[in-house]
DNA sequence: CGTGCGATGTATCGGCCCGATACATCGCGG
DNA sequence: CCGCGATGTATCGGGCCGATACATCGCACG
């Protein structure tokens, strides 16, 4: 998971890893607390072996060649690379098992804007199944086995329960919306397009404002 | 985790491995999908390795000697030893970072019903406080940063924020609920104890039912 | 002027937990 | 009688986490 996340981070510009985490913390902050160093660094690291991506010097060497005589630690400016792109590519479009979990549903839909609408309904629609299932699951529990089980242990699966509900009307929504039509996808962004890239897709879920 | 959790329930009924799961799997199945095997048997190792588990002999052994020619595998049934015990409590009342994370907090909250009001109250406001903070990062992120990411991310922002707000607001209510005293706690439920278990403890959330 | 402290920044280590896999037994229906 | 699904125990590789260590930079406070 966390790969994906770095090579989705990764494709919209060069970072070093304390960048990298924050950008991490600030996109999947409704996922997951923030990222460790401890799972970071290794995942920069096997990312690097497989060549999807690479070390970029820090300083862009127009100065003068003085070889730093301090051994200098600088920051470690990692960059995607070709293969890394197609990797995303394969990644974001596959979907596992792993894709419905908790995590790797967040992830996913954190990048939606590059994927493709199929690709999105598809992962929606997984999601939905799985959280139906779990949703069944807790009214079994509720149903049949509550004489079992203390008030307390009750309560927590009525949260879990209600929380069930609630994602699964969300996901219809934005399945409904995703099904009629307007689904913004960020322009694959090829390493020399020029341009702002401002693009402000329309949103999902209801939308705001209406066309005339 | 799974350590307190094991401990837990093998403090109502020794059980074997297989048991174990299922009823891991519907007391916490608000929180987590299903306990990994690949976790379970570790951490039994481990809990027997540190005295706080016994292993007991399936057959009672009433029958004649006949010893098991064939090396039946048959079930290995776990039992809590009494320093078991005491570890679940030390376990249960210490409250670090971990225990208000979501899988931590749903752990201890599974078990509240052998946990000391106080306790419980601690808890409850720990996590409170720890959602409210998630809470502010997603509402800083989606009027800071807004413009920064794209409408599939900050969609993800806001129902990770209503999820927070939700979350909070039902806190507030169990923790109203605790400070008004009707506090049910198992008790203690020693070894050499003798009646029914059938305790059936007000419940928390809004009483259903009102006393005349 | 110096000094210490918080933010920035890179990196490792032990440990928990997971998914995949293997293997054995039991009961039952075809 | 044979297969098949439920029951049941167990290991292995790998991902991710929390704790920890260490270095630099800017700046506020004495």
């Amino acid at each position: 998971m966390l790969e994906l996340a770095i090579l989705g981070l990764l494709q919209e510009s060069p970072m070093h890893g304390y960048e990298l985490r924050k950008e991490l913390t600030a996109k999947l902050g409704a996922i997951r607390a923030a990222i460790s160093y401890g799972s970071l660094y290794p995942t920069l690291r096997r990312l690097q072996a497989a060549g999807w991506i690479v070390e970029a010097a820090e300083t862009p060497a127009t100065a003068e060649e003085v070889p730093a005589l301090t051994s200098r630690r600088g920051r470690v400016v990692y960059k995607i690379t070709a293969e890394g792109k197609e990797r995303f590519a394969e990644l974001i479009a596959q979907a596992g098992p792993e894709t419905y979990d908790d995590t790797g549903f967040g992830v996913h839909f954190a990048f939606f804007a590059r994927t493709d609408q199929a690709t999105r309904l598809r992962i929606l629609e997984g999601r939905r199944r799985k959280i139906e299932e779990r949703r069944e699951g807790l009214r079994d529990v509720l149903g049949r086995a509550a004489e079992r089980l203390d008030a307390y242990t009750l309560e927590l699966q009525r949260h879990g329960l209600d929380a069930c509900e609630r994602e699964v009307r969300w996901l219809e929504e934005l399945i409904a919306n995703e099904r009629s039509g307007r689904a913004p996808t960020v322009p694959p962004t090829g390493s020399a397009g020029g341009g702002r890239e401002d693009n402000s897709p329309s949103p999902p879920g209801e939308s705001r404002e209406e066309r005339p």
